[in-house]
DNA sequence: CCCGCGATGTAACATCGATATATGGCAACT
DNA sequence: AGTTGCCATATATCGATGTTACATCGCGGG
């Protein structure tokens, strides 16, 4: 792709182009961001459902489908540039960390909302990477699914999901507690030992 | 990067270079080709182990690091560069795949071996190249390992049995750090709550 | 009315990727 | 030994590319 093209296409001159965006690099960059508005903008009509989880795999496979719908973009938006975070993407960021949220207040997350959302990040951008490295080869029919549910399966608890948050508390810390008692040497002084069982048993009921 | 910088810096000149990489796109990718044997020489040494699941999390640890010990080299092998599949790469693939049937074999596997490589190389590809993008980012922190579990957790049956207890405890301890992190109203002090933290977390792996 | 400023056009510069052509050296064959 | 053929390299250059110094245009405010 050349600025010489870029110009004539757009029916003016390079100095024109330089005067708006800098350099070459500035105008890519302005057109990654231009691809994050229109990504958002599919992520814009939908709002929270009743379960946060579906609104998680909506999310995931909006993703995937605007990778492979728009490729440039795609691969301008998530390729290894070494530009840095557009602003609009870290807007999709603070989407996603909100749906982990509500499942973490639901107690259905096993790990805090910041530190899962990289991990369904990277694990969301290296598969659509992937697709549109081969959309059509045969080995990756299904393919963004499975990683879906294998990240979604490892993220989210499985169990008793209508429980009330005290509920669910109580029976972690119980698990916890129990698997402590068989545990006689880890890292703990008997001071602490003793603070994390009262704290823990706190919850039991 | 120029074609005459790295004519200089090789001692040569232009047509030399033509002459044996055809153009500068030839040259990139006979130089990523290079970067697929390096990353190949550092599995060779390590044959198969007993523990096929084993041999898989170092796999996974070998990619990361040699993404992270040469950040040039990755980006040209793995950035989404339109080029086609080195043999190399291939190779290392098929590496994944004994891996995995080796798990089957052993039934411990949750799909076909076909279906897991695209998933784990995926799953691998995008985390080592977020990783890239944001090295000192404290949202990364141990973020590898926590892919890689996930993505292991779904693929692989689970044996509760044989689990070791270090295991189980972080699984125990991580999940219920996410549950606090959605409670805002529960009996504790922020001074109860600080410490309950750093002792949970002390777990985490 | 004109003054100033942002947006655009003209023309050119420096550098880049790529190549036509010529030269050197080496191995093989007569 | 001499010739031949070929591979690797060097000289010199071409066209295209990213970029910019400078001039020009148009338009709103004093």
């Amino acid at each position: 792709m050349s600025v010489r093209d870029v110009c004539q296409a757009a029916g003016v001159t390079a100095p024109t182009l330089y005067h708006h965006f800098g350099d070459k690099q500035g105008l890519l960059e302005a057109v990654a961001e231009q691809g994050f508005k229109r990504y958002l903008a599919t992520k814009q009509g939908n709002g929270p459902s009743a379960d946060p989880l579906a609104d998680l795999r909506a999310g995931w496979d909006r993703h995937v489908e605007f990778g492979l719908t728009h490729p440039a973009f795609y691969r301008l938006m998530y390729g290894p540039t070494g530009s840095r975070p557009h602003a609009a993407e870290q807007q999709g960021l603070q989407i996603l960390h909100a749906m982990l949220v509500r499942l973490a207040e639901q107690g259905r997350l096993s790990m805090t909302p910041d530190e899962a959302v990289p991990v369904i990040h990277a694990a969301c951008v290296g598969t659509t990477l992937m697709m549109l490295a081969n959309p059509d080869s045969p080995a990756h029919r299904g393919l963004p699914e499975r990683v879906r549910e294998a990240i979604f399966a490892a993220i989210i608890t499985h169990q008793h999901s209508d429980d009330d948050p005290a509920t669910t508390l109580s029976t972690q810390a119980g698990t916890l507690l129990a698997t402590l008692a068989g545990q006689h040497d880890l890292d703990l002084s008997p001071g602490e030992r003793l603070l994390l069982t009262e704290l823990l048993s706190r919850w039991i009921r």
